[in-house]
DNA sequence: CGTAGAATTGAGCAATGTCAAATCACGTGG
DNA sequence: CCACGTGATTTGACATTGCTCAATTCTACG
């Protein structure tokens, strides 16, 4: 659970007693292949999901085919926090790698929420962040061009993994395809493809092999309109 | 109040008790003009917004001018309870019209959180509620035509002024410019305008001095793509 | 060696944007 | 009551971004 604490004292500070709490709210661990459902919409939950290791999204799928991804996640993260009061969820939540996942049962939730208010502070902060997220998600699909949404996400997704010490200054793994990267930016495979090559042949940045290589981040940042405020990462009594 | 009461009671049931404690939360009750910004981003808040009367709207803006309204709030929402938790805003709040707002102290909330931990709860519900929005505003950038995408708006507005009780089965006031149902929505003026004539044209509603008129609301639906099972409109004890 | 998924490329096209002008609605001052 | 000014809507002509369709290449793996 590593990195769900480093996660949460980068904007707050847990006692151990809360540590403890979280650790044994944990009912279960399991581990799940690439490409795998996990929770499936419409359907009535019992518990919430906090991704251990590995990459997963969340989606919506249109009648005609199209596939929206609406968030990834990175390890430290809850999956479906907000399952425990909406009881189902109205979007799917799959693997895109090999994942490990703890189980959270809500009834476990519940008690933390009677019992360590400011535990579920910090619960309710997470759903805040992937709230802000999907804020800045809506500004990229709505007004961003092309490649200006291909450069935020991959800005985005390199601090998220700095926080949990899962990229270097300029480094990271990412094993999407064009496709996913399509479905998550809400342009085409095709484009896509035109614009990584566009970012590789300007030197700003390259994605090979499921690992993204930042060569210029000022630039990415410029491509994007990249301000980080979104993310909330000043630490502060909440 | 009864505008929020409401709308909670749509999803979960209030005591006498909790409505009276938040009724006592409120601090000051305010009434603004017509575009008039509410909370600036980036500023240190200490209290959240209820929205008592008017419409409001959640927007960033970029660097190159655009605009893009993520969230248009109706009577019974909170404009900002996430700036409890999130103490700054990382986006403007804004009303469109004239509007009666009543203010919130965190401190109160905070409160709340550690006294009152079902109340608490539909707190973070209602936080819940907007990121579910948000996503189906991302699918609705992301992948939905033009014409779509209005219709889609148009059809989640009438669900919920009808919620609180400010909407017809078919009319409800929405005096907003083609200029903001642009920044909504992703799309030009010039090309709003088009489709607004197009819907007008093809009978299934109508836009005029402020008032949408819906004359073929499965036609709406179906141009929409609207499923509105992200409102979570079951009632159940959460 | 064969297959399947993923990436790449090209040619043509459609949806939406840009720019500019005309019209409309409405409140204000004369 | 009318002329004026301002913001909103509407329209036309044209430009562009990103999409569609189809073929080709690449890569991993059995």
């Amino acid at each position: 659970m590593e990195h769900l604490f480093r996660k949460i004292e980068r904007r707050d500070t847990l006692t151990d007693e809360e540590r403890r709490v979280l650790e044994q709210a944990v009912s279960q661990v399991i581990d799940l292949p690439a490409r795998k459902l996990i929770v499936r919409e419409k359907v009535q939950l019992d518990h919430s999901n906090l991704l251990l290791s590995g990459l997963v999204c969340r989606y919506k799928d249109l009648p005609d085919g199209q596939r929206q991804i609406l968030e990834i996640h990175v390890p430290g993260d809850f999956l479906d926090m907000h399952s425990f009061l909406l009881k189902k969820l109205e979007h799917n939540v799959a693997t895109l790698t090999p994942c490990r996942i703890a189980f959270f049962p809500h009834d476990r939730l519940k008690a933390i929420s009677e019992e360590h208010p400011h535990l579920a502070r910090m619960l309710w902060l997470g759903t805040l962040m992937d709230a802000a997220m999907h804020r800045e998600w809506i500004l990229s699909v709505g007004r961003r061009s092309a490649i200006g949404r291909l450069a935020h996400l991959f800005a985005e997704l390199l601090i998220r993994m700095q926080i949990v010490g899962l990229a270097s200054d300029s480094e990271y793994m990412l094993p999407l395809t064009q496709v996913d990267l399509a479905d998550a930016t809400g342009l085409t495979s095709v484009h896509v493809n035109r614009m990584l090559r566009e970012l590789r042949d300007t030197g700003v940045m390259s994605l090979r092999d499921g690992r993204v290589v930042i060569e210029d981040l000022a630039q990415l940042h410029r491509l994007g309109g990249f301000d980080p405020g979104y993310l909330y990462l000043d630490k502060q009594p909440r």
